[in-house]
DNA sequence: GCTTAGGGTTAG
């Protein structure tokens, strides 16, 4: 059945949601049950490349006898292979690729610790999968399983140098090639549980992992020597990428965990994007594919093959949302718990909070220190030197350098109002960071590390120092090099520290006289061309940002220019309620199974009732629409008997029959026996059926009566009309939605519904019945709020909001706001 | 394909 109302829908999502899980799980079941049945009934394997034996069942079990298993460290050409086999866990398994009509498929196995002495380099080795067996690979094993594989020959490691694995690789491929996979998958933490309950959480782990590939992650005090492992961790120290003598930059971390040892990872990669986004210490990181090692007795974690990595903020209480530039992200449940639990031991543990930069108000003489702040304009100096005016919103409390900037070599402004050029910071970056300043634009927001405060004045071409007394004024300096993590950064436009930034910013400017425009224009305007709505409304009034309208206790009309951060619900079918003008209530309009069973108990109810006298009672062969089904129907019929001028009263139908009679005959009744009369159902279901419509009537404001609604003279008969005539109060059908709003200070919660219609270009009543009208509104929605996309680079809405005051549950007065009076107007994306 | 760096302040 296809989707074809609001109304109907959550049935239908919910059947749709339900077979797709069946499906998945079914096509789980079933190989896993072929392949098992193949594996285990025959007592000899069949020809399949790879078998997947039973699942949690220990390694060695239904592996033929034949079979002789040798350490990885004996692996080398001389050896003879047959009848030999390898076991180790999937630490890496790389994508099937098809290459000279061949499929290929690399993955490294390690073998595990109890098996072998994992000191040695050797004890991770590469394995080449070719033809079938790759495919079939690629479709039975996920990281971490644990396998043996028999029938390879052995190959020079092209790659033994780079990623500093077994010399020699295992090469499978041909009919004698096999691969056993024992899929088992590893607990999270195994010492934090007793092992009596180790088969519970793994029989929990199997039915999970077979959904998606399962990571396991290593604790920072059980690394061994040459393994490659992923893990979780705290940053203590970092510095951000720097470009190395070498073809790659290289970033430095140290992380701890629970088990508090700390080490430092090194990662060398040759795209900035693909290192970690480390903001401040406390942030937590996951790496994957890592090579833990010792260099010269201190422990290390060097990037290997493999190697990607994940950043959160290591804020107690913020949303958990990865850092990272990568597209597909394996990110769940236990992820998230991961993260948690290592922000609320770090932060119990630390005594310093996660936050670490110095607001420009609190730097003294001679300090090092981190800001973030905003880029306000750049000056080019000389090759070493670029001279970065910038302000977080703060003063700070020692007078700080002043210079006249060049016009010609400056991007930016050259002068500020007097105001704002009281809280700017002008900071010499060199060298290296120099370099870096290449590609900062004003508007930036920054985050500097190891600035350093110094008194002196700045001189050099392009400035004129602005003063003469020396020592009493700070220069800021960001020198050379990239010790202590010295180096900058541009912040996401989302992060948290912008919005705090920017809050600060626009709160400064809410105490001076600054034009709203000299700030807006710096950061809160878009690009004309990203925004998707137009205001409808005349309102005179300036634009405010999401701050200002917060803190000044509004009411009336407000324009702002926003971005859709999320909105509710997400299942739009949701969002259609009834509305009655008359007593102002919202209702859900009720389930298809709830609608049917009000029908069926009517429908069962054979209680005779007083023949009306304005109605002719028929016995009809609605063929058209029952075929053939003869039933009793009591029909009013105005003028000639024409279709369209007749309401037709039906008794004893259930749901399915009245709708299919609906889809042929306008204007139909449900009606039931009460007491001997005859009556509308409640009024809880539609009462009236006209095609595919159907209309509510409001329980509390109608006055039914089922008499002749004398609608001779009347062109045309409508719904209203109707409803009038049997004393119903029709209720509308509006959309009902949440929008959560963002701008650069700060997050709005508003309502869209009286002007829903206006926003979406679409009726209410036709989004009810029509899936081009749902189709639409689903489009705009996934174009303001792209279901993957980062919250900044959503498209712009110019809007009109109305605050008005609601009561609370608790009785308690509060400000909402409304979009009123907007229309959409960018183009939903059609591919 | 291999190296890069391997935390621990510029000296403007």
């Amino acid at each position: 059945m296809k989707s074809t109302g609001f109304i109907s829908g959550e049935q239908v999502h919910e059947s749709v949601d339900t077979d797709l899980s069946i499906r998945i799980i079914a096509v789980r079941v079933t190989s896993a049950r072929e392949k098992q049945t193949s594996s285990t009934s025959s007592g000899q394997l069949d020809n399949m490349p790879v078998h997947v034996l039973s699942e949690g069942a220990g390694p060695g079990t239904q592996v033929p006898n034949d079979l002789t298993r040798i350490p990885t460290s004996d692996i080398n050409p001389i050896i003879n292979p047959s009848n030999k086999a390898v076991q180790g866990k999937v630490v890496r398994k790389g994508p099937l690729v098809l290459a000279a009509d061949n499929f290929i498929l690399k993955a490294v196995i390690q073998e595990e610790e109890s098996q072998t002495d994992t000191s040695a380099q050797s004890a991770s080795i590469n394995v080449v999968l070719m033809g079938t067996l790759a495919k079939e690979f690629n479709l039975s094993v996920k990281q971490g399983d644990v396998l043996m594989v028999s029938g390879f020959t052995v190959g020079k490691s092209p790659t033994a140098n780079k990623d500093k694995l077994h010399p020699w690789n295992l090469q499978l491929s041909g009919d004698k090639a096999c691969v056993y996979v024992f899929s088992q998958p590893t607990p999270p933490d195994p010492r934090s549980q007793p092992a009596v309950k180790r088969n519970a959480a793994l029989s929990s782990q199997v039915s999970r992992a077979t959904k998606s590939p399962k990571y396991t992650y290593v604790r920072l005090d059980d690394l061994k020597a040459e393994s490659v492992v992923n893990v979780y961790g705290v940053v203590t120290f970092f510095k951000q990428p720097y470009k190395s003598r070498g073809t790659d930059f290289c970033s430095v971390l140290k992380i701890t965990d629970q088990s508090n040892e700390e080490i430092l990872c090194k990662i060398f990669c040759k795209k900035l994007e693909d290192h970690p986004k480390v903001l401040q210490v406390g942030d937590i990181v996951r790496l994957h594919g890592v090579k833990f090692h010792y260099f010269r007795d201190s422990k290390e974690l060097l990037k290997t093959f493999g190697f990607s990595a994940l950043t959160f903020d290591g804020v107690v209480g913020n949303p958990v949302e990865p850092r990272t530039s990568s597209q597909s992200v394996h990110f769940d449940e236990e992820d998230r718990r991961r993260v948690e639990e290592l922000r609320s031991w770090y932060s119990a543990k630390s005594v310093l909070p996660a936050v670490s930069t110095t607001p420009l108000s609190a730097v003294t003489p001679k300090v090092y220190f981190d800001l973030t702040c905003q880029l306000l304009a750049k000056t080019f100096i000389d090759n070493t030197r670029t001279l970065l005016s910038v302000w977080d919103g703060t003063r700070c409390s020692y007078p700080l350098a002043k210079v006249k900037l060049d016009p010609d070599v400056t991007e930016g402004p050259s002068s500020f109002c007097e105001e704002k050029e009281s809280l700017i910071a002008n900071i010499l970056v060199y060298d290296n960071h120099s370099v870096f300043a290449r590609q900062l634009k004003p508007g930036n927001f920054l985050r500097i590390y190891n600035l350093h405060a110094v008194p002196g004045s700045i001189t050099g071409p392009g400035i004129i120092s602005d003063h003469r007394e020396k020592e009493e004024h700070l220069v800021l300096y960001l020198h050379g090099g990239a010790t202590y993590g010295r180096g900058m950064q541009i912040l996401p436009e989302d992060s948290s520290d912008v919005r705090e930034l920017k809050r600060n910013i626009a709160a400064f400017q809410m105490d001076t006289s600054m034009s709203d425009s000299e700030m807006i224009d710096v950061w809160c305007t878009p690009p004309e061309s990203t925004v998707s709505s137009e205001r409808r409304c005349d309102h005179d009034v300036q634009p405010k940002t999401l701050f200002q309208l917060k803190q000044s206790k509004p009411s009336g009309v407000h324009h702002v220019r926003v971005q859709l951060r999320s909105y509710e619900p997400f299942r739009l079918y949701q969002a259609l309620k009834l509305y009655c003008s008359k007593c102002k209530t919202i209702r859900e309009i009720p389930d298809e199974e709830t609608i049917a069973d009000v029908f069926s108990k009517a429908a069962r109810s054979t209680q005779p009732h007083s023949p009306l006298p304005f109605l002719v009672s028929e016995r009809r062969s609605f063929w058209k629409c029952l075929s053939e089904y003869f039933f009793e129907a009591h029909i009013l019929t105005y003028f000639v008997p024409q279709r369209l001028r007749e309401l037709i009263f039906l008794r004893g139908l259930t749901l399915e029959e009245m709708c299919s009679m609906a889809s042929c005959y306008h204007n139909v009744i449900p009606v039931r026996s009460s007491r001997g009369d005859m009556a509308l159902l409640d009024l809880f279901v539609p009462f009236l059926f006209r095609g595919r419509r159907r209309y509510y009537g409001c329980d509390k404001c109608s006055e039914v009566r089922v008499t002749d609604p004398c609608l001779e003279d009347i062109e045309p008969i409508d719904e209203k009309i109707i409803a009038k005539g049997l004393g119903v109060q029709l209720m509308q059908f509006v959309l009902l939605m949440k929008f959560e709003l963002q701008d650069a200070t700060d997050s709005l919660d508003v309502f869209l519904w009286r002007d829903a219609e206006l926003f979406f270009g679409v009726s209410a009543e036709f989004a009810a019945v029509g899936q081009e009208a749902q189709d639409r509104i689903g489009q705009i929605m996934d174009f303001l709020c792209p279901p993957e996309s980062n919250p900044g680079e959503r498209p712009w809405l110019d809007l009109c909001l109305r605050a008005y005051q609601s009561e609370s549950n608790g009785g308690r007065s509060q400000t909402c706001f409304e979009i009123c009076q907007t229309t959409f107007t960018g183009r939903p994306s059609t591919d």
